[in-house]
DNA sequence: AATACGGGGCC
DNA sequence: GGCCCAGTATT
C-alpha cells in the first residue's frame, strides 16, 4: 500500500478503528490456545452470535485438552448438539486425543495437520494465540479484499497472497481479527456502510459493493423422507447415524426416497405404521419433507433426553410427544 | 474446482 | 424463501 498524501495509511486506520469499535466477544479476553481454538472450531461456518453459547457451555464442560482429550464421543456431541457440522465436534475430540500429552503446535503447518483444521483455523489459532505471522482468510477478508481490489471472482491463491501482502507482522493476530471485524460489521454482504468505513478512501470498491465478490451459485434440492416413531416403555427407539450426514449422533430410523417407508417397516419387523404428521428440516444442500408414522414398541429404546439429538430429530420428538396435532 | 456438510438469523 | 456465515474434507 502506498503512503498517502494527506492522511493515513490503510494499516493504521484499519487498527484504531478495530480498537475503538471491536466486540467485546468472550473469546478476546483469553490467551489459552485451546480455548482460542475451540473458539476458532465453533466459528466454522457458524455465526459469532450463535458460537457464543456454545462457546461457554463447551469451555465449562471441557476447561481443557485433557477434559476434552478423556471424554466420551457421546458426552462431547451432547455439549455439541445443536450447533451443526457435528464432524466439527468428533475432529476436536480427535484433536484433543491426539495432542493432550504435547499441547497445541504453534506451527500453521503442523496445526492443518491435525484434524477439522483447515487453512483458516491453522493461520487464525496461529495468528492470534502464537503471535505466528500469517493470515487468516475467512469469507470476511475474501469479501474485504474482493472490494478493496475489485475482483468479483477471487481465487484462494490470490486471497492468500494478497492477505499476506497486507498483514501486519508486528500483531498478526489483532490484524486478522481486525479484518474479519470489519467484515462482520461495516463490509457487510448486503448494503454495506461505506460512508463510515474507516478504510473506504483506500478502496476501490466502494459504491459497487454487489459486484465483489459475485455470488456463488448454490442450489438445494426438495427431498421426501420417512421417520418412525417407536414408543417403548423408556423412551424411543433410537438408531446412531454413521453416515455423513448427522454423523455420530441418535436419531429415529430414518430413510429417504422411495420405498423408505416399507423398508422402515420391515427393519423392525413391523406390519403397518399409522401416520403422525409431517416435519420439515433444511439443510443447506437440500430440504427434507418427512412423513412420520408412529408404532407401539415392546422392544429395548433408548431415552431421549439422555442422547445426543439433532435439532432435526428433535422436532420429530417434538411431534411424537405432542401427538398429532391440528 | 466442485460438492457435501447443520443450523440460525436476517431481509 | 433465499442468502450466507471467523470452513473442512473429499473427490
Amino acid at each position: 500500500m502506498q503512503a498517502s498524501c494527506g492522511g493515513m495509511e490503510l494499516r493504521p486506520a484499519l487498527l484504531a478503528w478495530y480498537r475503538r469499535n471491536a466486540r467485546d466477544l468472550p473469546w478476546r479476553g483469553t490467551r489459552d490456545p485451546y480455548a482460542i481454538l475451540v473458539s476458532e472450531v465453533l466459528l466454522q461456518q457458524t455465526r459469532v452470535e450463535q458460537a457464543r453459547g456454545y462457546y461457554a457451555r463447551f469451555l465449562a464442560a471441557f476447561p481443557d485438552l485433557n477434559a476434552l482429550a478423556q471424554a466420551s464421543e457421546e458426552d462431547v456431541l451432547r455439549v455439541w448438539a445443536g450447533a451443526g457440522y457435528y464432524r466439527r465436534a468428533r475432529n476436536l475430540h480427535r484433536l484433543a486425543q491426539a495432542v493432550a500429552k504435547t499441547g497445541l503446535p504453534a506451527a500453521p503447518a503442523e496445526l492443518e495437520e491435525l484434524p477439522g483444521i483447515g487453512p483458516y483455523t491453522a493461520a487464525a489459532v496461529a495468528s492470534i494465540a502464537f503471535g505466528k505471522p500469517v493470515a487468516a482468510v475467512d469469507g470476511n477478508v475474501r469479501r474485504v479484499l474482493a472490494r478493496l481490489f475489485t475482483v468479483d471472482v477471487p481465487s484462494a491463491r490470490w486471497l492468500q497472497e494478497t492477505a499476506e501482502r497486507l498483514l501486519d507482522r508486528a500483531g498478526p493476530g489483532v490484524w486478522n481479527q481486525a479484518l474479519m471485524e470489519l467484515g462482520s460489521l461495516v463490509c457487510t454482504p448486503k448494503r454495506p456502510a461505506c460512508a463510515t468505513c474507516p478504510v473506504a478512501r483506500f478502496c476501490q470498491g466502494k459504491g459497487a459493493a454487489e459486484r465483489y465478490p459475485l455470488p456463488r451459485a448454490r442450489r438445494r434440492t426438495a427431498v421426501s423422507a420417512t421417520a418412525l416413531v417407536l414408543k417403548g416403555a423408556g423412551g424411543y427407539v433410537l438408531e446412531r447415524r454413521d453416515g455423513r450426514v448427522l454423523g455420530g449422533l441418535w436419531g429415529f430410523p430414518l430413510a429417504e426416497g422411495k420405498g423408505a417407508r416399507e423398508h422402515l417397516l420391515s427393519r423392525y419387523g413391523l406390519a403397518s405404521a399409522r401416520p403422525l404428521g409431517t416435519v420439515e428440516h433444511a439443510f443447506t444442500h437440500k430440504k427434507l419433507t418427512i412423513r412420520v408414522y408412529a408404532a407401539p414398541w415392546s422392544g429395548p429404546d433408548e431415552d431421549p433426553n439422555a442422547r445426543p439429538l439433532s435439532v432435526l430429530d428433535g422436532k420429530i420428538l417434538a411431534l411424537a410427544e405432542r401427538g398429532p396435532g391440528p
